[in-house]
RNA sequence: GCGCCCGUAGCUCAGUUGGAUAGAGCGUCUGGCUACGAACCAGAAGGUCGGGUGUUCGAGUCACCCCGGGCGCACCA
């Protein structure tokens, strides 16, 4: 309600503007800082004061006595050297929030999230937690605002990372791909973790001998060109790593739609089309000279930002004929726009407890339907920032081959990374050297095997959080407890990770992010329960719900709301949609996690200073109630947009 | 060397495309449970928004210059 009247106000202004001055000015509508100034601010006369050459004060009073009435809107008032500030029709603005809103219209276009893209060759950590849990939120604000929204996980299935896993395994341990499967098998062996250390191992030995790197060689060889026994491990490894991944996304209520996979980049021919179009269009030339001899590279000047004065070339193709990464993104982000003219086979990878299905590319022919996938009109890559560089060559090779339009709308979600705090480390028992314990924050490392286990740290969250149920519902069964400390677990968890802006380096530590207290997900949780409990007790007293619309007139609303305070609360817990749709275009999820503490927070002191159920005065009574399932709502409904259960108690 | 990001309370961070008196959590101190269960609430202390110059009605926010820190600039991803 509270995003109508904005754009209403907006709208109205807008227009008036273009009529009475013949100017098209955006028009700003801010929440003015105090409230005493009511609930729309518009600086408007300040801009036009710039172009009329009349001072402010004086077009802020035009404006506001020549504008049209607004529905809604009760008064505007002419403060300070030109504000115009707004008010709204309490009773009304109450009223139409209590018959409810209609969801928004479906929005035009498929927007892609691409998000989590962890190598499938070790356990995730922390880091693939910021990555999925943003990308997952964003999803979710996406599909709040009535977008449609297909969610991809690339699967890098058969790059280096896998390679030296896979040679690890053959070199190393003299593994065969039967060994492997069993491993996989063995239900005594976390897999993920087990190649976690086996790729720490491999990292170390080539470090120690630089010579066994051919063994990497081989191995990406091997995988390129389907040779056995290594191509098998190379499968089974990325196959197994895929699955506990995606289980260990389920934890966190993360699902994707579709997984495409390297592998049917190179087997569909999707590099060999994209290759060609790149070549036809001159945007890479094969070097024949320097450095970069032999190789066919994207010249500086198509991707390097001004003032930058670099002249190195980007390498899409390898002296020896293979491709780079970047080669293959630009293919693989031809193909989400719709315009390499090919597409994946697929095949069903599994169905989600809620019966949403999963598929993964395949190039087999596959029998029966699949659903389609890709042709987005606008697509987010979720990668952090350090590969910034990489993104940006992706975007410059879709200008380079004419499709402004889509190098426009592919946009780098960018994040900064998890590190460790040097507390962290310590804990962690990882030795620091003199000059890392100086640091404010230590980087993860794959190679080094550095970094806390997504799966560990969720573990962790959900035994303190069973020690607090334990303690508060005793008398609740082992598996009650266990699934109220799951979904306070989570909660916990993807609030620390959402409250956090994309640019703020997150240094992990543990006292921090195992906080149930203060600005977490549990206190938000928490309130919502409270909420949820003063209905409990109304039932348990054998009352039923009173018909709100009913009891609830707009003179009842216009009594009750002349309440600075409860007009304020109402009004707080009314801006949900506007504060999506400012998340979104801020690109933040961490405005609509703070958004949801704030509600909380109104609605913990609500509950304080009201005492509900024994209220005698029977309208006030009702109103309250009113209020409480209303913040009951809005609270569950940004929770579950932030992908944050609300438990049944707490 | 070049590019990007960051610097706000003791600590961790917000600060809505330049707007009215700079906020929150944690920590510290004080007070509040026989209530709809305190994973809570109320109050206090705590600031030269790294420094400087500029732009203008107005700067934490924009520009430029310094200082300090981080990350990139692979035939790795």
């Amino acid at each position: 309600m509270y995003l109508t009247l904005e754009q209403r106000v907006r709208d109205a202004f807008a227009a008036h503007i273009r009529n009475a001055y013949s100017l098209d000015i955006p028009i700003v509508v801010e929440q003015p800082r105090d409230a005493q100034f009511g609930e729309l601010a518009l600086p408007a006369a300040f801009a036009l004061a710039k172009q009329l050459r009349q001072p402010p004060r004086k077009i802020a009073s035009e404006l506001a006595s020549a504008i049209a009435p607004i529905p809604g809107i009760a008064e505007l008032e002419v403060a300070g050297n030109g504000y115009i500030n707004v008010r709204f029709d309490r009773a009304a603005y109450a009223a139409a929030l209590l018959q409810g809103e209609p969801a928004p219209p479906p929005a035009p276009g498929k927007i892609i999230v691409e998000h989590t893209n962890i190598n499938p060759n070790k356990a995730a950590h922390i880091g693939h937690l910021r990555n999925a849990v943003l990308g997952d939120a964003f999803v979710r604000m996406l599909r709040a605002r009535g977008h449609q929204v297909e969610v991809q996980n690339y699967i890098d299935n058969t790059g280096v990372q896998v390679a030296d896993v896979v040679a690890g395994f053959h070199f190393l341990e003299n593994k065969t791909p039967e060994d492997v499967s069993a491993l996989i098998a063995d239900p005594a062996v976390r897999f993920d973790y087990y190649c976690w250390d086996l790729y720490a191992r491999i990292s170390r030995h080539y470090e120690t001998d630089p010579a066994a790197l051919h063994w990497r060689a081989e191995t990406l060889h091997s995988i390129e060109e389907g040779r056995a026994p290594l191509v098998e491990i190379g499968h089974l490894v990325a196959d197994a790593i895929v699955e506990l991944h995606l289980n260990t996304m389920l934890r966190l209520g993360v699902q994707y739609d579709v997984l495409p996979r390297e592998s049917e980049i190179l087997h569909l021919q999707f590099w060999a089309t994209a290759f060609e179009l790149l070549k036809q269009r001159g945007v890479i030339h094969l070097e024949s000279e320097g450095k970069n001899a032999g190789c066919w590279v994207m010249p500086a000047e198509a991707f390097r930002e001004s003032g930058e004065d670099t002249e190195d070339s980007k390498v899409i193709v390898r002296s020896n004929g293979t491709v780079t990464y970047v080669g293959k993104d630009i293919a693989y982000q031809l193909w989400k726009f719709g315009l390499l003219g090919r597409d994946f086979r697929y095949r069903r990878l599994r169905t989600y407890p809620d019966g949403h299905e999963l598929w993964v590319s395949t190039d087999e022919p596959q029998p029966g339907l699949a659903p389609s996938f890709g042709g987005g009109s606008r697509v987010y890559n979720v990668i952090d920032v350090r590969q910034s560089y990489l993104q940006r060559v992706v975007q410059a090779g879709l200008r380079a081959l004419g499709c402004e339009r889509e190098a426009e709308n592919s946009i780098h979600f960018a994040y900064e990374m998890v590190a460790l705090s040097p507390r962290c480390c310590a804990e962690l028992g990882i030795e620091l050297s003199e000059e890392d314990r100086r640091r404010p924050y230590i980087e993860v490392s794959g190679r080094k095997g550095l970094g806390v286990k997504a799966d560990d740290f969720i573990d962790a969250l959900l035994d303190k959080a069973l020690e607090e149920v334990r303690s508060r519902h005793p008398n609740d069964s082992p598996e009650y407890q266990r699934s109220i400390a799951g979904c306070i677990a989570i909660g916990a968890l993807r609030y620390f990770l959402l409250k956090f802006t994309r640019a703020s380096v997150i240094a992990f530590d543990f006292q921090e992010a195992l906080a149930f207290e203060g600005e977490t997900g549990p206190y938000a949780q928490y309130a919502a329960v409270r909420a949820r409990n003063i209905f409990n007790k109304l039932r348990e007293r054998g009352e039923t719900l009173p018909d709100f619309a009913a009891a609830l007139s707009e003179p009842a609303f216009a009594r009750q709301l002349a309440s600075e305070d409860f007009w304020q609360v109402l009004l707080g817990a009314s801006q949900a949609d506007s504060v999506i749709e400012k998340a979104l275009a801020a690109g933040e999820p961490a405005h609509l996690a703070r958004y949801a503490f704030q509600l909380a927070q109104s609605f913990n002191n609500f509950y304080h200073q009201h005492h509900i159920l024994s209220e005698s005065d029977r309208e006030k009574r009702t109103f309250l109630l009113w209020m409480t399932q209303f913040f009951a709502s809005q609270l569950a409904r940004v929770l579950a947009i932030l992908g944050i259960d609300t438990p049944e108690v707490m």
